[in-house]
DNA sequence: GTCTATAGAAAGATAGAC
DNA sequence: GTCTATCTTTCTATAGAC
């Protein structure tokens, strides 16, 4: 066999990475295959050896994008929990995630273009969705000395974080965007009683 | 002439009404101009009497759509100023808006879409944003008795409202997108300070 | 202004060589 | 597994008759 199980593997990393960055930042319908391939210095013809239509790669590029989103990275330990949290936020609702300097999160990048998708796609975006809210929700119970934020304060969060970057990079002026912003941060720090 | 100046402008209205629909439902590369003329009881060729392209339509029935929506319309006598924030409030974040029972609003139904697409559609997505803030600040301002909720505290609200709504129609599942609704509904409450 | 017909480009997916 | 070539469909936009 001249292709190992290894290699393939790699390649469908490869593939996989272009995903996320294309899909992001220009939607289901503006990413041909022919340019995903390209971007993954492979051709055309490749693509169907590893997925097996463009709503497949989609669907596996947000839950691939879900998995290299900060927010599901391990706390540094330097950090108190309220600290990483605080830290979080504050990337997430930041100018440096809107242009994609780091990571895109695909809940806030892609939230109408799965609207618009098929149900399967759907599914994926509910069950991630629920995890980013389980997720922060264990985090901040960690914490004793705080009163905790109950389940609604949590999804209230979420959606002003998700909306926020999303109208961010739906908006054409730097100023808009950066009031936007502080005002995000800083209603979602009050929200869950992080402010000190 | 065979068409007066009126049923030109009737039939643009029909073709815009349309447009509201699909797009809003659909997104921009998912609606084509065969399907919208076919919608609007007309055929693929009347299309360009009336507009010169796609990304035209588009822009224009952004503009269209928010005019249709609730937030723009006049306050009802019998209700005070906050009753009638409230109203608005409460049926923006209902499950009628995410089903589109009610004309839906393009910020929060094209965010993604309008971020994938050209630079004066941007722009008019902007200029209808920054008309909701001023619109909601400025109905707030009107009750004397309460204290007055800041440019911040809108700003975040509106990004709830938006990305709840967004968020809810991208789920699959029922019992989440009715929580998410409940605890927007509830926040965006508390943050404009109209709980009583 | 609206119709039918069509030009011209692009995209998803498959076939077969290596 | 990856390549090139191609089938087939779909779409935007234009041309020309009425």
């Amino acid at each position: 066999m001249p292709y190992s199980k290894e290699h393939k593997k790699e390649t469908r990393k490869k593939i996989l990475d272009s995903a996320i960055t294309l899909f992001s930042s220009k939607g289901f319908d503006q990413v041909s295959i022919d340019e995903l391939m390209q971007h993954a210095d492979l051709t055309r013809g490749a693509f169907y050896a590893h997925f097996e239509s463009k709503e497949a790669v989609y669907a596996k590029a947000i839950i691939a994008g879900a998995k290299k989103s900060r927010i599901t990275h391990q706390k540094p330990k330097k950090l108190t929990e309220d600290e990483w949290m605080k830290d979080l936020l504050m990337g997430y609702l930041s100018e440096d995630h809107i242009t994609q300097k780091y990571s895109p999160c695909p809940l806030a990048f892609l939230v109408t273009d799965i609207a618009n998708n098929k149900k399967e796609v759907r599914a994926t975006y509910t069950r991630i969705y629920k995890i980013l809210n389980k997720t922060i929700q264990i985090q901040l119970d960690k914490n004793p000395e705080r009163p905790k934020p109950n389940e609604q304060e949590v999804f209230a969060t979420t959606a002003m974080m998700i909306g926020g970057v999303a109208i961010g990079r739906a908006l054409n002026d730097e100023a808009t965007i950066k009031d936007l912003l502080d005002s995000c941060r800083k209603a979602t720090l009050s929200l869950l009683k992080l402010e000190n």
